[in-house]
DNA sequence: GTCGGTGCAAAGCTTTTGCATCTGC
DNA sequence: GCAGATGCAAAAGCTTTGCACCGAC
């Protein structure tokens, strides 16, 4: 039989969620660390590690693993498509409903149940268009 | 200046590809070295790893990164989706044209230039339905 | 024969974990 | 006060890499 476990609301927790409620970029755990850093300077990576993990377990964060990216978090724990831009390699989040009719029709045609779906879309965010479009052209993205 | 890298089929690059097109699981880099060294036990986990990654940058194969799992390799190397299932942990591929209108919609409503997409279906498939419906059910599954 | 590839082992990264100590509740 | 959380450091994956030798072309 299991106990239910009962969470702290701690100091570090806090600033964690914080931190990551603040920004739009969806931030790797190594980011993270640095931020909260500012603010907590004897903070440990392990901890930062430890809260995302429960913070998202209990639904107040979610993580995001987008292709070719180490995994990323996201303060936005709705289920939502994102875009990733792939020349700055920032993640962020598109306000779109979800496409349930995929789901549908892809069980159709296939012997799976299909219970969900995720959708990453690619591109290249408007900062980083004024950039190649103005000036000199940077070496070439790599779309992996 | 760069000269054009000239490549060679060895033993061991050429059982990689074949043992990757044989199947249709999705494997990762350590299920497929333990695939090849039936046939070459003398075969390194580096060489394996090193020729996932000549053999995705040559377009012959490609790879996959699918929500909670370690990075997989799919020996088809165009452009389609995959269907994850949370039991058995199976990916597979989902034989269904690109949805191409889905990058033009999204591009209107953000700022971002749109240039691809990925579509990833969770579900669970025949093999584990049949599983979970017929006899005693295991733990219920983490959809992550 | 040349130069790309291999096997082996070490190193690199990200993430997890054991443990003594600390702190929210 | 106690169970959960922290900091620190070590360890555990997965993946990459340096190097001497090997073998495809």
């Amino acid at each position: 039989m299991m106990k239910t476990q009962s969470l702290r609301m701690t100091k570090q927790r806090r600033v964690i969620l914080e931190e990551l409620r603040k920004v739009r970029s969806h931030p790797s755990a190594d980011k993270i660390y640095e931020k909260v850093k500012k603010r907590l300077p004897r903070i440990s990576l392990g901890t930062v590690y430890r809260n995302l993990e429960i913070l998202t377990r209990i639904g107040e964060i979610q993580h995001v693993e987008i292709h070719g990216t180490v995994r990323r978090f996201d303060g936005n724990p709705s289920n939502h498509y994102h875009v990733h831009c792939i020349h700055c390699d920032r993640i962020e989040d598109i306000d779109i409903g979800r496409l349930t009719q995929i789901e549908a029709a892809i069980e159709s045609l296939s012997d799976y149940k299909i219970t969900g779906h995720r959708l990453e879309l690619i591109g290249v965010c408007q900062k980083c268009s004024e950039k190649i479009n103005g000036g000199n052209h940077p070496t070439t993205p790599v779309p992996t």
